[in-house]
RNA sequence: GCCCCGAUGGUGUAGUGGCCUAUCAUGCAGCCCUGUCGAGGCUGCGACCCGGGUUCAAAUCCCGGUCGGGGCGCCA
């Protein structure tokens, strides 16, 4: 199985059915004539049979071919045909004669092929393959990704891919039921973000720019200007210096904004979207988990099948006041204050395994835009923010909170992290005019994905990933 | 940016100064088999990251470089 449902696929100028119709509705289409067209997966058999195991975006089938059923320099090219070329092949759906078993052992499902009266080489595959599609050898992820071409061939990886498809669109099918609407912010601007990170320079005609680290302030304009709630999937650039399994330097973020909202308003928009996703997986994807565990069952050691347990809503809160008090019970070495390391997230993820909320964080903490209430302080007194993050483990997924909507607090909060407000205009001047209350978040999708699919590393499901060394392919 | 580790056929590995014209698997090439299906059997091909050094002798030790891995930091 490769995992995709051919239903609704249309024939195409190369092939009448796609392989896993054939495979799977071989015992209504017996004689009939057919043209399908595949990678040669293996190609067996000598002398005047040759069986062609083709693979297509959908499946597998065996096509059989004979030297007296058809024509023999064509034969033998197929016969000798390198792995992972591409054929197609016109001839006969026949029920496959049935495989010898064991003596007392029952008879197999029928299975179906295709009886070739002719084929067509359209592209013979070079030798060696730079990584075997099907070989059981551990392949490297830097050969890997030097080789993303084929490494997408291999059932697992494209199983992954599938997945990450299948996540957006039910996260965005989730957001618009809520009312959200899809939205795309620039991605060339002309400075001063938000601060706080590197910018990728650049060169816009005359002007320098810098690549986008965030749709944060263009999501906001878009609520202030009355789209109410919008949501963006795109791509955020940072050039910090980072070489983790969690970092890259293009990744693509999935964002939200909503007006008259608070952080715990917009956790729940989060909570629910997961919620929606995970069950919708559970539901209608267990194919392509079920690839991905076939792989890691033969892997070397075994990996453990992972598995979609649906989380329960809400998420629990965890509030950074007793994070600090859970990691200090711990042993963890932190004071109020302090970001919380990889480790420390460790401490809090013994307690907390799962998907689980940090809200108010200390104000100093947060970047400007977060919103504070003057009353709420945290164990030594300091100022809290509405600022939350969402963890699976001791991992971040997102980053989130209630927005400041007051340009008196805003433009102080910019001179108290050193920003130089006028470098701000076209952000500010959108709050002039009437701001409502706003909040949202931002989500790292690969993050998530690393989570569903048991990844260990965010660029096994970025399809080309950017990371400090690699900008190829 | 810091600490630690590594680099051997196309791919993935064994190897700790002479036993290495280098192990195994996979691959590739060829041969045998007219229903294979984890195909099988036989034969063959193909590698010590780069530059310097130590030594009678280096895949192996030392130095530098390049590339990679793990951990951390940095990071909405």
């Amino acid at each position: 199985m490769v995992g995709r449902d051919p239903t609704g696929w249309k024939p195409t100028a190369f092939r009448t059915h796609t392989l896993a119709e054939i495979s799977t509705n071989g015992a209504d289409l017996v004689g009939e004539a057919v043209i399908i067209a595949g990678h040669a997966e293996a190609v067996r058999g000598r002398g005047g049979v040759c069986f062609l195991m083709l693979r297509d975006g959908t499946g597998y089938l065996q096509a059989f071919l004979k030297k007296d059923g058809m024509d023999e320099e064509t034969f033998l090219a197929v016969q000798s045909l390198s792995r992972e070329s591409t054929v197609q092949i016109t001839g006969e759906v026949a029920q496959k004669r049935p495989p010898k078993v064991p003596e007392g052992s029952p008879a197999p499902p029928p299975e179906y092929e295709v009886v070739a009266s002719s084929a067509q080489i359209m592209s013979a595959a070079q030798t060696p393959l730079p990584l075997g599609v099907t070989d059981k050898v551990h392949v490297e992820l830097d050969t890997r990704l030097d080789n993303r071409h084929l490494d997408l061939r291999r059932n697992h990886i494209n199983a992954m891919f599938q997945l990450r498809s299948k996540v957006l669109a039910y996260g965005r099918e989730h957001l618009l039921k809520e009312g959200f609407q899809e939205m795309n912010s620039p991605k060339i601007i002309a400075s001063a973000s938000e601060g706080g990170t590197n910018l990728f320079p650049m060169t816009y005609f005359e002007t320098p720019a810098f690549l986008s680290q965030s749709p944060q302030l263009y999501k906001q304009l878009a609520i202030l200007g009355g789209l109410e709630r919008v949501f963006e999937i795109g791509p955020a650039f940072r050039a910090e210096e980072h070489d983790t399994y969690r970092h890259l330097n293009e990744f693509i973020s999935f964002d939200i904004e909503m007006a008259w909202a608070d952080d715990e308003d917009v956790m729940g928009v989060q909570e629910r979207m997961i919620h929606h996703i995970w069950s919708s997986v559970a539901e209608k994807d267990g194919n392509l988990i079920d690839i991905i565990n076939e792989w890691r069952e033969v892997q070397e050691p075994p990996l453990n099948p992972i598995s979609v347990d649906i989380p329960s809503i809400p998420f629990p809160r965890v509030s950074y006041d007793k994070a600090i008090e859970i990691i200090q019970s711990k042993g963890g070495e932190i004071t109020w204050g302090d970001d919380i390391s990889a480790s420390d997230a460790d401490l809090i993820a013994e307690e907390h395994a799962g998907f689980h909320f940090i809200p108010r964080w200390p104000m100093e903490m947060k970047p400007f835009y977060i919103y504070h209430d003057e009353t709420e302080k945290g164990t030594t007194g300091e100022q809290l923010s509405r600022g939350f993050d969402l963890n699976y483990g001791r991992d971040e997924m997102t980053s989130g909170g209630q927005r400041e909507h007051r340009v008196d607090v805003l433009e102080l909060n910019l001179i108290d992290m050193g920003l130089d407000p006028t470098d701000f205009t076209f952000y500010t001047d959108g709050f002039r005019f009437g701001a409502p209350p706003h909040a949202g978040w931002g989500l790292g999708v690969a993050r998530l994905l690393m989570v569903l699919t048991g990844a260990g590393n965010v660029r096994e499901v970025v399809l080309f990933p950017r990371d400090r060394s690699r900008v190829t392919p």
